[in-house]
DNA sequence: CGGAGTGGTAGT
DNA sequence: ACTACCACTCCG
């Protein structure tokens, strides 16, 4: 007898790279017959070519720099490398810096306005700007598998020595933590967001 | 502020015996305020012009019969129901044998084909055939809060007095007993049909 | 996999 | 335009 496949997961050309699709038959129950879909994006996370350090050259072809900490010397990270099998991938610090002064258009080619960051994200490090603070966090908040808490070193330690004590996984804020009353706003401005996109679409 | 009502269940005149009609306001989303209407049969169960003793004779209007049962003296019923508020409605023995010989029928007039039981429920009780057997045994299945298990009493004792060891909230067959290999076998039954749907639906 | 809850639409 | 109904998603 030719039982069907009860589960089946492949990857799929119209996927990011690195998805994988899985269907699931529900086998019981009243829903039996009908297949659950799932995403995995396991074993690769986010789209390499976003990944800092970012070329800021205009092109499709995705080169990503790779510059490594200057304090790591060659026969050290080749050690590492050797002990991880290479998967650690050196970061570049302060990448957010080559992005400064690019702002995103519309199809009119007009620029659209800045984004203003929560006065409590206090930006960090050497020169660096509230543009640049939102770049690096919205890559983190991509990014990280982590949960993302901005630097924990004291704002003076990383201004005298950034290669020592800036943690290039974090963004380049203060370190910052969230609160019930934060949640608490937070929900009251999507209720609001909803409530005008109803009204909106009603019109 | 005015908060209209959100959930609201009310028995409903205009509804069979039983059933509840409840009316819930959408909250969110594009349909918010619109109101989805459920009901529910919990409680009692099966629409009571369904439950023996029927009457055969074509009638919009249900009439059930209500015959008690002999041995039960007329002040003995009036002491139960004083104490249990007149719930309990007397049940009329051998019901079924008022529907036999009648048989479904297809929109062209023909009869359709008699379903036949496994071979250990067997009929009980005298003068019980099993296409008896079988309108009482669907009655219960569709009715009965309880297990149906069959009658308890042994087929020499309900032959010869039916009045005193009927259990009329069983059906007419012998106790009969649900082992393990039984639901195995159902549940082969069952995931072959599946089987079959599936592909039924597929072509 | 079930159930609550919303989106969508045929039919009036 | 409205209603009643079904389909579907999402969450636990």
């Amino acid at each position: 007898m030719n039982v069907s496949i009860e589960r089946k997961r492949t990857d799929c050309a119209a996927l990011p790279k690195g998805w994988q699709r899985e269907e699931v038959l529900r086998k019981t129950g009243l829903s039996a017959g009908k297949v659950d879909v799932y995403y995995y994006s396991r074993g690769m996370r986010a789209d390499t070519s976003l990944i800092p350090p970012i070329r800021q050259t205009a092109s499709i072809f995705k080169q990503p720099v790779t510059v490594v900490r200057s304090q790591e010397t060659d026969s050290s990270r080749v050690k590492r490398e050797l002990q991880h099998g290479s998967q650690i991938k050196p970061k570049q610090l302060f990448w957010e810096k080559r992005l400064e002064h690019l702002g995103a258009s519309n199809t009119h080619n007009e620029e659209i306005g800045a984004i203003e960051l929560p006065k409590r994200l206090r930006a960090i490090g050497p020169g660096i700007h509230e543009t640049t603070v939102l770049q690096s966090l919205a890559t983190a908040l991509h990014h990280n598998t982590h949960p993302v808490t901005g630097q924990t070193a004291s704002k003076t330690s990383l201004n005298t020595n950034a290669g020592v004590f800036v943690n290039p996984d974090q963004p380049l804020m203060s370190n910052a933590s969230i609160g019930e009353d934060d949640i608490k706003r937070q929900e009251e401005r999507v209720q609001y967001a909803r409530l005008r996109l109803q009204e909106a679409l009603r019109a």
